[in-house]
DNA sequence: CACATTTGACCGGC
DNA sequence: GCCGGTCAAATGTG
């Protein structure tokens, strides 16, 4: 049987090789060119990323924190909250065993991946020394994205987060997406703090290099609890925390939100950048949010090019 | 004013 | 009944 990840990895195949020939397409265009580089560098990790995955999931399905949930809709439905005090909560969420999609989880220092993400909720988590914060993406609304992720710092390594996306970005969030490298490459980046280094598939190299250190451990550890994932509205997120922090914001996302706010995506206090450090959930060397992130940036920098 | 975060309450699953 | 996930009113910020 052909996991999901052995679909991906052909899939993927296959887009190398379209990437190749329509790379010789746009030689005349050095921009072009040069992203196209980038997007088959992306394919070319992706593919190996996808090949440790297919087979780790293969020898390890059973204890995979990594997992494709079909997706279901329907929903599962609270019952109406007349009652009780408050009164008219919506009636509409979604049970948590049916919200679907891709699920999977990384341990990071820091949780700039590139996207918006509105907090929507805290909590505190029984048998855990830290409040567990929880994401939506900013389009969730306006664009139907259901991406979701939840952030946790770790317990045993204060410097780390474990973070859990539900689903994928189906949104198309300019800034999100491309940007980050982009930018980052023509040197427009500006008003953007830091957006820039950030992310993900740097060319060179193991896009997770970065492990720089900004942030390790240290980085705020003191967070308590509730400052900890809050920090309250953006006053906390406000780059003034030196490093580790100026990031992150740097999209605003794409057509609605005129105020600046680019959700810290995270917390104010937390640490963001996104790179993406390890993991090893996925057994393997490689992680399947490392792949995911270059998956899904595939599509944004191929939309890219042909847009230009 | 629009939008983000905070936070207590609600609700379903176990 | 407990726990974790989500909602939504209140609040804060630019």
């Amino acid at each position: 049987m052909e996991t999901p990840f052995a679909q991906v990895t052909d899939d993927l195949i296959k887009g190398r090789e379209l990437a190749t020939q329509l790379q010789g397409l746009l030689r005349d265009s050095p921009k072009s060119g040069l992203i196209m580089d980038r997007i088959l560098h992306a394919f070319s990790r992706s593919i190996h990323a996808a090949k440790a995955a297919v087979a780790t999931s293969e020898r390890a399905s059973s204890d995979v924190q990594s997992e494709v949930i079909d997706g279901v809709s329907g929903g599962g439905k609270r019952k109406p909250a007349s009652a009780a005090a408050g009164g008219n909560r919506r009636a509409c969420r979604r049970s948590r065993t049916q919200q679907s999609s891709v699920v999977f989880t990384k341990s990071i220092k820091s949780l700039d991946d590139g996207h918006a993400w509105r907090k929507y909720g805290q909590k505190e988590i029984h048998n855990s020394k830290h409040s567990r914060a929880y994401f939506r993406c900013t389009h969730k609304y306006d664009q139907l994205c259901a991406a979701q992720r939840q952030v946790q710092r770790c317990d045993d390594d204060e410097g780390m987060f474990r973070v859990t996306y539900i689903g994928v970005h189906t949104c198309r969030d300019p800034a999100a997406a491309v940007a980050p490298h982009v930018l980052h490459l023509t040197g427009t980046a500006e008003g953007m703090h830091a957006g820039c280094r950030l992310i993900s598939f740097a060319p060179g190299g193991a896009a997770a290099t970065t492990h720089d250190a900004t942030a390790s451990t240290t980085t705020n550890a003191n967070l308590v609890d509730k400052d900890a994932a809050t920090g309250s509205g953006r006053q906390g997120m406000k780059p003034e925390s030196g490093d580790q922090e100026e990031v992150l914001s740097s999209r605003t996302p794409g057509n609605s939100a005129p105020r600046s706010t680019a959700p810290a995506a995270t917390a104010p206090a937390w640490p963001d950048q996104g790179d993406v450090t390890s993991t090893r959930q996925y057994g393997g060397a490689v992680s399947f949010g490392e792949y995911l992130d270059d998956y899904t940036s595939l599509g944004d920098l191929a939309s890219y090019v042909l847009d230009h």
